[in-house]
DNA sequence: AAGGGGGATGAGTTTATTCTATCCATAGCT
DNA sequence: AGCTATGGATAGAATAAACTCATCCCCCTT
């Protein structure tokens, strides 16, 4: 069975009449009695009854013309489907982001996405690396935003933004008699971590080296709000990611703090795909709205 | 679009494998890929993200694959109704009858036909031999139960039987005293008649004569129970078709009958139905189960 | 580096669909 | 009756689509 054969007998049905019929389907009459008559002989069944003073359709005939109607419906709908889809920048896009970035840089976007790609939908999700990679692999996500480049062959990044570590610290600390500040100048085992999973844990254990003990203070720390607030109340010093600073200690009493100027002391943002996602299109243009929504603080080298 | 496209490409979303899909479709996986490809081209739209790891269904895929699986519905539902409608002593078969008949005729086969033809519906309609042409014309009804044969080159009959008339009158009318009796032995203008469009009362009138005057009052005569009662009420006398014969006028009290052995004084009952009616098992199996329900009144030349 | 899984590609064959031309049956007309 | 027009069926050739086999290419694994 086929489609076609669908085609026309719905239109012999509508026209009572072999030769408008297949005027309509845009054949010849004998194709299309042809074809009925072949559609009619595997189903084992009369479709029409054919005399010379028109076309009547039979019982089964009613009934399954009804059916063909249904399935016509439904292969138009996937063109209609497919036609709406057309657009890479419209639809949904999921994105998922690691959490030390996440509050900070959604801000800085969202805006200019519902202006400049306002038939796009986004989908956010929070969630550590590890996991964000599993989602990105098994289709769950569509992009994610991660401060490590992609491991897995499958995987493909575009380069957002570096981001420079600060240095904060309670107001009465001795560091708040710097003008500048390097790891140098801390006191490694004064280094308050965010709990295991999260990258940039490992970001700043990559500059510095607080004691085991120490590290396992960490469990406290779910995120970077409670990391700060652990610091003014003079539990250590902590180090924290440019883009956070915009909104986070600064403002907060009792707290000062120094952007780093060691090298190594800044990690790169990643917007992160399946190198076979189809719509590279959309990440693209997602990724340079990122880009301009970014403050001076991480596109100052 | 074609539906085997569709089965590949909802085999594909079963399978998320490309060799397996294309081996549950009983085709080669160059096959698949190229129908799949193709089809992916002409909907300008990727169904399918492939990859080493396996294949992931896109957003838009779903939402087709979904819509494909119902066209398919409707493909394998169509199947289905053919197939049960197979069996051409299945299914329904309407049926017209004249009045002069559908009360006498429908209860001899009503049961043979739950017996014997179990998956057969039959739908009655009792309406006068005009109309019921029509309605089997217009493919309204299937069949027709007839005392007239078919005039349009488009129908075609089965004689089923040849009904003799009766005479039915009062037991006090003066026929009473004859043992056999003809329409000479009648007094025309005693002949009481069905109104105007029943075949039954030209059947009469060709072997008869009343007055005009006499004929008019037929306006009152629209069934032939209602003609027995007029006789039985002294209005005169009439014809009644010998099936009607077994359940009527004999007992009533008042009444007496007798067959008519003129030649003539007769009429063939057909069951009538389209040439090119695609179901004609169904009529032949019908006609004989009317004759065989057919009591000796009739059977009996 | 070699082996293997898995989808894509290309050439050639088979199958299905379509067309033109023609036929045949019926209906309506003269 | 015979003639002509209408409308679906049929036949054969041409075309288009789908299929298969062999092979390729990519990349993952060992």
């Amino acid at each position: 069975m086929n489609l076609r054969d669908l085609d026309y007998i719905c239109a012999v049905a509508d026209h009572k009449h072999f030769g408008k019929a297949a005027e309509a389907c845009h054949v010849s009459q004998p194709t299309l009695s042809g074809q009925i008559k072949k559609l009619e002989t595997r189903l084992k069944v009369t479709l029409f009854e054919r005399s010379h003073k028109g076309i009547r359709v039979t019982d089964v005939g009613k009934d399954i013309i009804l059916i063909a109607r249904e399935a016509r419906d439904a292969a138009k709908r996937i063109k209609d489907v497919a036609a709406s889809a057309q657009d890479p920048l419209a639809g949904n896009l999921s994105l998922g982001l690691i959490p030390t970035v996440a509050p900070y840089l959604i801000p800085l976007f969202v805006g200019n996405i519902s202006v400049h790609l306002p038939k796009l939908s986004m989908t956010y999700r929070e969630d550590i690396t590890e996991r964000l990679i599993e989602s990105l692999l098994s289709g769950e996500l569509d992009i994610a935003v991660l401060a490590t480049p992609p491991e897995e062959d499958s995987l493909t990044a575009i380069e957002l933004y570096t981001e420079p570590f600060w240095l904060v610290f309670p107001k009465d600390h001795e560091l708040s008699k710097l003008e500048a500040v390097s790891m140098n100048d801390v006191k490694q085992d004064d280094v308050l971590l965010l709990t295991e999973g999260h990258c940039f844990r490992d970001q700043a254990l990559s500059i510095c080296r607080p004691s085991l003990r120490r590290r396992q203070q960490s469990l406290r720390a779910t995120s970077l709000e409670t990391l700060i607030n652990l610091v003014a109340s003079g539990q250590g010093v902590t180090l924290v990611p440019a883009l956070a600073m915009r909104t986070g200690p600064s403002h907060e009493s009792g707290l000062m703090s120094h952007k780093l100027n060691d090298t190594g002391a800044a990690r790169k943002i990643y917007l992160t795909y399946r190198k076979r996602f189809p719509r590279i299109a959309a990440v693209n243009e997602l990724a340079k709205l990122i880009k301009d929504g970014l403050p001076s603080s991480v596109t100052e080298a």
